[in-house]
DNA sequence: AATTAATGTTTACAAAGTAAACATTTTCCT
DNA sequence: AGGAAAATGTTTACTTTGTAAACATTAATT
């Protein structure tokens, strides 16, 4: 066991993200991550500023997966909406640091705000290619319908899940995410 | 100033209310709660177990307040909607406690989930009397699918207003929640 | 009036974030 | 190579916050 590490960042970061992926935010704190990574309390504070900016490293953690499975899929609505719900239902508390409204100020954060704008940008350009005619406005109404109907279905699922599922056909929905969406907003 | 006070857990409840309106849930804490209220730091713990009660408490108040200003609104879907839109952007720290994911757990809190719950039957009766020969299934998908654009909008809103205000047509949307909920989800 | 229950206060502790001072490596410059 | 400087870990210590426990006072009940 030597004084210093090789990535002691990095392994923070992945300690922290299997403790708020396992267990969610509420539950990292940087004692027990400093004890998962075998190194002490406050070795942390050499590489992140405070525990926002490990959140942040979350977040940013978060949409490089969101991204990588993004593929092309611009002008698939159903599956890129998908996608992001699946990602949501896997990760429900990454998913709550980077789409919740709570807590991150991400302003703070320009790199993971270019994140997020260039998914919602994703979603303008799908609907540009889908309506090339209609206005700027008109665009923008329906791209901002997608997002919000794929962010807050995930609430709705989510929730079902931890109600003794109450509902059968929440589960239709849950397990036909492409259909579901095809016949409601993405058409 | 006397010993006993008259409705002291009232009185806690409209301070951490306060509290949670003007700033975030995150900022209320006891000791501050306390001495807004003008009494111990402990003295709270008289009147409720522990602060996810209080939790609950904002929670429940939360309800009361966008239940009251519900009225007839079953049946006319983009009103609906739209009030419970406002809330979200009148109380967004409230509505975080109330619709968000992360903390939480209404399982606990029974009187809470029939709030909840009588809130999304509310949708699930109005889209039943606006399309009455649906099937059940047909219903609740259409059901969810106001529900989640509902709240999904809510997230959009929210961070449009951080981020000084990147779009115009954001604006636009905000200032015409019915019209925009019928050109969208409510038809 | 005396006992008991309800409600406040004081004291005290534990968990958690993080600052400061100190220790050990590593890097880099001559 | 040798030694200063930068980087990275550790130890200590302080602060904030939630809440338990013991004690005090007022209100309710018999």
């Amino acid at each position: 066991m030597s004084y210093h590490k090789k990535n002691l960042k990095e392994k923070l970061v992945e300690v922290a993200w299997n403790i708020c992926v396992a267990e969610s935010w509420e539950k990292v704190n940087m004692r027990e991550v400093a004890k998962k990574a075998r190194v002490s309390n406050t070795a942390f504070y050499r590489h992140l500023k405070n525990k926002n900016d490990l959140k942040a490293e979350l977040v940013r953690r978060g949409f490089e997966i969101i991204n990588k499975g993004k593929k092309n899929l611009t002008n698939n609505f159903s599956g890129y909406g998908a996608h992001y719900i699946r990602f949501g239902l896997k990760y429900p508390y990454i998913y709550d640091l980077m789409f919740g409204n709570t807590d991150l100020d991400i302003s703070l954060y320009p790199d993971i705000e270019a994140l997020f704008d260039e998914a919602f940008d994703g979603v303008i350009q799908g609907v540009k290619n889908f309506m090339p005619n209609a206005s700027d406005k008109d665009v923008m109404i329906k791209a901002v319908n997608i997002w919000a109907s794929v962010h807050g279905l995930v609430g709705i699922l989510r929730r079902s899940d931890l109600q003794a599922n109450k509902d059968k056909r929440l589960k239709w929905i849950k397990n036909n995410l492409e259909e579901y969406l095809k016949m409601t907003t993405f058409k």
